[in-house]
DNA sequence: CGATTCCTTGAAGGTTGTCAACGTTGGTGG
DNA sequence: CCACCAACGTTGACAACCTTCAAGGAATCG
C-alpha cells in the first residue's frame, strides 16, 4: 500500500469515525445549559463527553489564591471531555460562556465501548490531537509574545475556528468573553486587555465594542500574531496558515484529513 | 455493572493496552540518538511514534523572528509523536536533549492498525490525554505565575516524573536543560531564569548547578508552585498533590487508572 | 587549546501589574 | 418607570517585574 493510498484511507475513516460518533451523540436527545453553568464533567459523573451544537464554554484551573487560568476555549462543534475522561484527578472544570445546546454521551464505560469500533478510536485520537494543537499554540503564545500578539492569536484564531465551521462569512464576529476572561485565557490582567484592545482600535487593526469583533485589517493582525516585525506585505493569495490550523473551508482536497469539514457541507455544528 | 465494577475494568483494560502497545514498540530493534539530533516526527515520514527508554527530549515551536518556544518536555517511559501523527501540519518538532534510547513505530497506517486493538485505542487515549494534562498544567503556570513560580512548578513536575518511573529516589536529580532552553520552556529570558534561580538558591529552597537539581524544601517549592503566598505548613504526611499529576508510588491501590506504574514494577521506563 | 556555547552579573528602560476611581451596562424589584 | 445593585469596562498614576543590552568568566567540545 503506497503512502499516498493510506492517507487516503486514513482520511475516509476519520470521516467515517466522526459520523459514527455523531451517531452515538444522536442517542440521547440533545440538553440546554444557561450561561454560567458548570458542565460537570468531573462530579457528577466522570466519563461524560459533550458535543456543543451551539455556544461557547471555557475550562479552567482553579488556584488557592482564587485566580483561575483559562486553559481552553470551546466554540460550537467542539467536543468537550475526552482529555478529562481517562484522567483521574478532576482539577479542571468546565463551564458556559452562553446558554448552550449540547449532545451528551453517558455512562461511565461509554468510552471504553467507543473505542470498540475502529474508526471512532481514530476520530476520538483526532480530537484529542487537535485539542492538544490549539495547547500547544497557546503555550507558544503565551510564553514568547508580548500582550498585543497575544490578543492577536486568540482574536484570529477564533476567526479561523469560526469561518471553518461556517459560523461567519465577513471579517466579524460575536466573542462572549468578558476583559477578565480574556485576562485569565492570556495571562493578563483586565487593565492590560483593555489598554491593548484600545490601542489595536486606535491602530484600526482590530475593533472589539460590546463582544462584537471586527478585524480591520487581517494582515496586520496575522503579522502581530506571528511576531512578524516588519511586515513583508505578500499578495492576499498567499494568506493561507495564519497561525496554525487547518486552511478554513477553500482547500478541502488536499492529502490531510479533516473530518471538521465533510463532504457533505451541513449549515452548522455537524460534528 | 456498578461504577466501581467498570473503572476498575477500565483500570485493568488500560494495563493491559499499556502491554499490547510495549509488545509492539519492541518488534523493531531500539535506535539511539545523540544529542541535538531531530525526532523528524513530521519531515521523513510522517506517522511516526517514539517510546523513550532512556533520556529527554523537547518539542518547540519555530518563530519566524527565530527564537523556538518549548511547548513540552519528554522523560523517559514518555510516548512522543501521539499528537502529530494525525495532524496535517508538521509545524511542531522534537529534538533530544541527551543521547536518547528509543523504539519505534514506523510505517505510515501505523496507527491506524494499532487502534483496531480496543485496548491499545484506550491507552493511547490515555496518554494523549496525558500529555494534555501537561500542557494544561503549564499554560496554568505561565499565564498565572511570576518566575518563582514558574520555575518551582517546572522542576517540581520533573522531580514527580522521575520519582513516579523510579529514576530518582532523594531529593535530588539531573536536569539536562540548559537556562536558555529553560526560559523557552517557561516565556523568560535567560538572564531572569539565571537571577531567580540564585535567589532560590539563596533562600536554601532548592540549587541547580551543573544540571544538577537539589530540593531544599519541598514545602516552600510546593507553595510557590500553588501560589499560595503563606505558607500553611501541615504535616508533611499531607503533602501530596504537588501540583496535579498522579501521586508518586506509595498509594498505587486507588481506583483510578495508572497504567503509567504497573502491577509488576519494572526497574527503569518500561511503557 | 582554540572556539563556541553557556553562565553570570550590572545598569537602564519598557512592558505589565497594582490600585483606585469612575462610568457604563444589564438585571431586579419596588 | 425608576432605583438600585452588581458586574463589567475604562482610565490614570505608580510600582514591580522582567527584558534588553553589554561584557566578562566558565564550561564544553572538536
Amino acid at each position: 500500500m503506497t503512502q499516498s493510498n493510506s492517507r487516503v484511507a486514513l482520511r475516509d475513516e476519520l470521516v467515517l469515525g466522526r459520523r459514527e460518533l455523531s451517531a452515538r451523540f444522536h442517542d440521547a436527545p440533545p440538553r440546554t445549559l444557561e450561561r454560567g453553568e458548570l458542565l460537570v464533567a468531573a462530579a457528577h459523573s466522570r466519563n461524560v463527553i459533550y458535543h456543543l451544537i451551539a455556544g461557547w464554554a471555557y475550562q479552567f484551573r482553579e488556584f488557592p489564591d482564587s485566580d483561575r487560568a483559562i486553559v481552553d476555549i470551546y466554540l460550537p462543534g467542539d467536543v468537550v471531555g475526552l482529555d478529562a475522561v481517562l484522567g483521574s484527578r478532576p482539577s479542571e472544570k468546565v463551564m458556559t460562556l452562553t446558554s448552550l445546546a449540547i449532545e451528551v454521551i453517558d455512562a461511565t464505560d461509554a468510552l471504553v465501548n467507543l473505542m470498540t469500533c475502529r474508526s471512532i478510536a481514530l476520530y476520538i485520537a483526532w480530537l484529542l490531537g487537535q485539542r492538544q494543537r490549539r495547547s500547544d499554540r497557546l503555550v507558544a503564545a503565551i510564553s514568547s509574545l508580548d500582550a498585543r500578539g497575544r490578543l492577536a492569536t486568540m482574536l484570529l484564531d477564533f476567526y479561523v475556528r469560526l469561518r471553518r465551521q461556517r459560523l461567519t462569512t465577513g471579517s466579524t464576529y460575536n466573542l462572549p468573553l468578558t476583559q477578565i476572561q480574556i485576562g485569565a485565557y492570556l495571562g493578563l490582567t483586565v487593565a492590560h486587555v483593555n489598554r491593548v484592545l484600545r490601542s489595536l482600535r486606535d491602530e484600526r487593526i482590530v475593533t472589539l465594542e460590546k463582544h462584537c469583533v471586527t478585524i480591520l485589517d487581517l494582515e496586520q493582525l496575522t503579522r502581530l500574531a506571528k511576531n512578524d516585525p516588519i511586515a513583508r506585505s505578500n499578495a492576499d493569495g498567499n494568506e493561507r496558515s495564519m497561525n496554525e490550523p487547518m486552511p478554513p473551508g477553500d482547500q478541502l482536497t488536499r492529502m490531510t484529513p479533516d473530518p471538521g469539514q465533510p463532504g457533505s457541507r451541513r449549515p452548522a455544528a455537524s460534528l
